[in-house]
DNA sequence: CGAAGTCTTGATCCCGTTCAAGGAGCGTGG
DNA sequence: CCACGCTCCTTGAACGGGATCAAGACTTCG
């Protein structure tokens, strides 16, 4: 069922990319850099995904860093004992396996959560680009940096144990938030991930997070119908996130 | 009772500098490349620091890497409500502060949890080297992969939500493989931090920490005599770690 | 339509927290 | 030297949040 069907060359610009993380990247790795003849591989290749297709899997050999143009990838942990465990959820305009950097090959799945397209820098050209220009190095450590800042973030509140609803209350901004800075809706949107998925991914049971909705739309801090979801009190939340103790 | 004779300046290579992650990084930053002349200003300095002393702390600007030589620093989380939480353990030939490099700051506090010496790398040096040399730049690249793949394995466990023996049992671990690749032993060591700190660190309350201790030692997988630390049975230990139910 | 996956809600149980009290180690000052 | 105070550690008892088990409703798709 992983048909792939990609084709496009990257001479047009999709919407995504204005605000995407990589865009600068993206834009020097696209003109060759002087002193190489236009032979130059291109950099760039689209992918398109259907939910359920696989962008990567574990063990694959690394070639390229991904990024999301559209639509919603999750990886996927495969434990030992054959209980898989989601580890993140890229958005648009946001890496995939920055975390597999260090080793030779995937450690995850990666999957398409709904219609995707996903941009793949080639490694090997990265690295070369690297060497030759100063503005492509600031940029890669930065977005490296800015990954290691991120996950850091994600530690805290697992590590303090927050409870269920400061969890799901952080995780709902963080999609708002993340949403919001690509020109999406940050109030209003569609959770392309399951129950399951997400308490797979925070580490709470199905029917917990379940509950946890129910209570939250009961108060009237979201909205839900199914997967599309309304903040209809952001601020409440952001308080619940903080550890208010209202709910 | 933590005496420990250092000294040296630069001059000569301590214990720790053979092992060191930064050790490679640490010679090419030391010989000025060619091409600048000798006037280039030292790129490491050397700070000596007792139980309890800040390396830096929450909002200091971020001038320096340190590298633990000897001895051992945490860092603390200062929550708004004026509780800290201990967010990592560094021993010897190991960074600090590398969650912080997207930002200009430090956003933790850096403590020595003993007689601790640190090595300091200037960023602006860091950053010169890496424009001039190669080799510089395939380390930090390296260095920050590392870390990245480092904090992705540490968020496992805790959003998996393995049992308070499961975790404790792999933190036991981890600072055992870390103090035997530096060639300390693995099997016989001295915890530096408090029952409260490794709580804090692992989201569990002292008291259970402390428990822990108590069913590893009746079981006879450790030995404990205050925080002197004997694992007596790695192997059981392990098991532990990945879930094994014997406890 | 039926079948499978997903979501909701209820009842019970267990692990780790919290509260509380006491013990052990250590530095200080009499 | 011991008494004192402090911090850290240990152990017990009761509570509670979230997991688990179970059953039923809704959605999606062949």
């Amino acid at each position: 069922m992983l048909k792939t069907v990609t084709a496009n060359p990257v001479t047009s610009e999709f919407n995504a990319c204005r605000r995407c993380r990589a865009a600068r990247l993206c834009r020097l790795a696209r003109k060759p850099p002087a002193g190489t003849d236009a032979s130059t591989k291109v950099v760039l290749r689209h992918r398109r995904l259907r939910r359920g297709d696989y962008l990567y899997r574990t063990g694959d050999p690394l070639h390229s860093l991904g990024v999301v143009c559209s639509g919603s990838v999750q990886t996927c942990l495969l434990h030992p004992d054959g209980t898989t465990q989601i580890t993140g959820f890229h958005l648009a305009g946001e890496f995939t396996a920055l975390g597999d950097m260090n080793a030779k090959q995937h450690t995850r799945d990666g999957v398409a959560l709904e219609t995707t397209c996903v941009c793949e820098i080639l490694l090997s050209q990265l690295l070369e680009l690297c060497h030759e220009s100063p503005d492509v190095r600031r940029d890669v450590l930065q977005l490296v940096f800015d990954q290691l800042a991120h996950n850091e973030a994600q530690l805290l509140p697992l590590v303090g144990r927050k409870s269920a609803t400061e969890q799901l209350a952080a995780f709902l901004l963080s999609l708002s938030e993340r949403l919001a800075e690509r020109g999406f809706s940050g109030e209003d949107f569609s959770l392309s991930m399951s129950r399951q998925d997400i308490g797979s991914y925070l580490g709470l049971a199905k029917e917990t997070i379940s509950r946890l909705f129910s209570r939250l739309e009961n108060e009237g801090v979201i909205s839900l119908d199914a997967r599309r979801l309304r903040l209809t009190d952001p601020r409440r939340l952001a308080g619940l996130a903080a550890g208010a103790t209202g709910l």
